[in-house]
DNA sequence: CCTTGACCTTCCACCTGCTGGAAGCATTAC
DNA sequence: GTAATGCTTCCAGCAGGTGGAAGGTCAAGG
């Protein structure tokens, strides 16, 4: 298959197909005319990759789970271990966030929001407020 | 002052001043010998902008930010409207986060995470699950 | 007075995960 | 035959820094 065809099948831009070959994440044959020739292998793989990377995956964790899901003597431990450490990832941003969005909520709530210059936020920004 | 001072007194890492100074988001004096020279009005900008930065926003935005500070006919109303912005990105960062840590939180309830290679983490990634 | 160590300077490259454009072949459609 | 896609490469950039090398400066101690 052409690049264009994995890019309909997976949804990876053509471009982003290329970068991944790039940084070795999958490594496509070429045709006789130069073309990427991508296997049913390699499209499963990307496959797998788009799906991860829409979890939250980083492409270097994309790189072990797709080695972990190539690999017939694996455990299932090491994947859920992965799977794992990115939902912890993913709940610390979620926390750093959440206090974020008080804080925001906050400043927001002190300023008047009109045509005077006196703004409760640059003064908490700038700390003129203790 | 010279940069270290800068560093102890808004926590902004050396290396990190003289980025803010590549990007024009600062532009401290230089002294004879060379040093940067960053003067107290300067200091008052990059604390403004250090808290900026703790509160999810943009260089972009800090830059806007600081404008608005020095700016003695502002309306509060756009230091607001930046504020809300930045609200409004947050959360719905929050959100998708909370969607994905749902999905992943799914993924890992339904694996073994033992010795076995079955693994439904890598089946719902690689869709051999509908 | 000299040396040591901390602090400062510049430059250039690298990180993640792409994305954009230009220039140039190959293939396909009409 | 030619025009529109589709493919190739390379180079360059986005945010927001971080890392290292090579070198100038300054203050303190012996």
């Amino acid at each position: 298959m052409n690049i264009g065809d994995i890019t309909q099948r997976t949804g990876i831009p053509a471009r982003t197909l290329r970068y991944y070959e790039d940084i070795g994440l999958v490594a496509p044959a070429r045709a006789e005319n130069g073309y990427r020739d991508y296997s049913a292998a390699d499209l499963d793989r990307l496959m797998l990759i788009a799906q991860a990377r829409h979890m939250g995956f980083s492409l270097d964790e994309c790189r072990r789970l797709a080695a972990l899901n190539a690999d017939p003597g694996r455990a299932s431990r090491e994947v859920r271990a992965l799977a794992q450490k990115n939902l912890a990832a993913v709940q610390d941003r979620i926390a750093r966030l959440r206090a974020l969005e008080a804080q925001l909520r906050a400043l927001i709530a002190q300023c008047h929001g009109d045509d005077q210059p006196d703004c409760a936020i640059l003064e908490e920004l700038s700390g003129k407020r203790p």
